[in-house]
DNA sequence: CTCACAGCTGCAAGCGCTTCCAAGGTACAT
DNA sequence: ATGTACCTTGGAAGCGCTTGCAGCTGTGAG
């Protein structure tokens, strides 16, 4: 494998000339750097990363860790950041936490902190104080995406308004026996988000002054199938049913209207429902909406990581407010006629 | 940060020892060993990967290159792949080219071969002949999943042989009206998987005698989207409609399972559904399917290329065949009772 | 008692780059 | 003509480790 003494001696330049040449940084003739790249292309020479790495401190990777690539959410968020990073020439280190607090433990010791990554980006975890002090104590840009984290820059939407949004939708709509389906207690430790969006319900709710009735308060793990039993509990039961339900995700919504026809309950009918996200599965099921751009997410907290690697400066933290859009299709109507009105 | 010349100072030894007692390569007595362990662990040393990288040649990292994590198998066998690879040390480089041509060729190019990863694992990707020489020439353990790659090891199911026996099911039900959706063009240039499932169903219909009618053979992106899409046109059409429905992924499967409701199909008694892959929706459909583990593809892929790693021996390139199984749930029955058997 | 050998250890030479520094060249002002 | 400033270039010192080599010690055999 050519290396860059190679390149050197078939451009007939300093190794010190060459590197300048090649890394586009420092004072170098034009011609000098014709030559350098000529040579390099015609031995196919590409840098050694960890020797340019060891010398220059820098690494061009970022690490990004993520609690689980297989849900929707995430790994939306991981296309965009790779496909931002791939085109800045990062290269892009994953850490899959799936496994849960012990290896998420050993990835931010072992790991992260090896000095392998230049930045972070740390979607959707809920990390403790502990936790963010090693992270910050490593000195590298950190930015969180969909959660909060103290002390790094965040990327995150307005979840209490959207869920307002979603909830207000509703009731512009007519509805007044509204269901809402929240994370479940193991999201809520680490996300939190669920909690957030569950206070824009209640807000929009209060607003109205509609009842927030905890029977209709239920919950699931944020996918179409633990939604779909939760809601098959709901409508099921012999407790009055909703006429709407609002899910703080579009899987949770869509296992909602899954269930929702288990029971020969026509949506939006019998029963609107809403979501939040933006999935591609909303199409199908008509699914009204708040588009999150999740993928846009992670292509923007590279681009702030990128600014702040290049430019040098300590840009402090700063907490962006993603823009979101609602997406209204078919999902959602006034309610069914009441039989008889209770009033 | 402390450095290794740091923790020799504080063992008292030479930075050669400490390097060794670490590393665990080489002779150290068990006093030195322990002494440097200790001073490690008072100071927070760790290892600089580069440094270590550079000098040993070593990058206990290894790259992944996957079509797109935001689709079912691919993220599933992501997941195996990072959780084992994490435990073993390593780190997981994650190339997701789903930008197209471009951007797979500039990740193959500039990235893989800047001597950064020890190994790849490459899933289901379609290489050209140009792109395999170039993965092998850098002389690195190379395995494929879910796809040809040849010259490297490779993971992968019995694709024809399980086509066969989705079909066979349906077959020995009792239908012999059945269509099949398998990938589309775009995918099958990438991935070929969709030929040889294809195939595998052919053969099966072939043996039992039945016909394979072409207005019945429709295809889809693999996604439920884009089955639901073909689907509704297939069951919409004034062409009759099959009695059975084999689709290539279990989310085709399930789009195959939603258009049927729109049109006021009951599955499994006005239309079996079957499809191939053990995806968590199976359960909320009662999707009968054969169950491929991706994540235990991800998970053994990395065995092996540990294996070959750490052996050191040049491992031939071998071809594992990765087990299934057959889940039969409630998607498929027997045919409804033809009004006039055409006979 | 001597010798061979094996187990430990430290020295020092890199791994393949980046970058500081000083030297040489050129252009322009004095 | 001389000085000054700036651009360009090469030499060489690392970046923080790994590892070949050689020296040193202690052991058991001869």
């Amino acid at each position: 494998m050519p290396g860059i003494k190679d390149v050197a001696e078939r451009a007939g330049l300093s190794i010190a000339t060459v590197s300048r040449a090649l890394s586009g940084k420092g004072n170098v003739s034009a011609r000098s750097r014709e030559r350098a790249r000529n040579a390099a292309a015609e031995l196919g020479f590409v840098l050694s990363y960890h020797a340019s790495s060891l010398a220059s401190g820098r690494n061009h990777n970022v690490g990004v860790v993520v609690p689980s690539v297989h849900r929707w959410f995430f790994s939306s968020v991981v296309e965009g950041v790779s496909a931002t990073l791939l085109d800045a020439g990062y290269d892009l280190t994953l850490y899959n936490v799936s496994g849960g607090q012990e290896r998420r433990h050993s990835v931010l010791n072992d790991f992260l902190l090896r000095k392998r990554v230049d930045a972070v980006i740390a979607v959707s975890l809920e990390l403790s104080e502990a936790e963010i002090q090693q992270l910050l104590a490593i000195h590298r840009p950190i930015v969180g995406i969909g959660g909060p984290l103290p002390g790094a820059s965040t990327i995150r939407i307005d979840d209490s308004g959207i869920a307002q949004a979603a909830a207000r939708h509703l009731i512009q709509l007519g509805h007044s026996k509204i269901a809402h389906m929240t994370g479940d207690a193991a999201y809520e430790q680490d996300f939190r988000l669920p909690g957030t969006r569950q206070a824009g319900f209640k807000k929009a709710m209060n607003d109205a002054g509609l009842a927030v009735r905890p029977e209709w308060q239920i919950s699931a793990d944020f996918t179409i199938q633990g939604a779909y039993a939760s809601a098959r509990c709901l409508l099921g039961s012999s407790v009055e049913r909703p006429t709407a339900v609002f899910a703080a995700s579009d899987e949770m919504a869509i296992g909602t209207i899954l269930a929702a026809r288990d029971f020969g309950l026509r949506v939006p009918y019998d029963l609107s429902v809403i979501g939040i996200d933006g999935h591609e599965l909303g199409e199908v099921f008509g699914l009204t909406t708040i588009d999150q751009d999740a993928r846009g997410q992670g292509a923007l907290a590279v681009r702030r990581l990128l600014d702040g690697l290049d430019g040098g400066t300590d840009t402090e933290a700063a907490d962006t407010e993603f823009p979101t859009h609602f997406v209204i299709r078919s999902s959602t109507a006034v309610p069914p006629a009441d039989p008889a009105p209770a009033r």
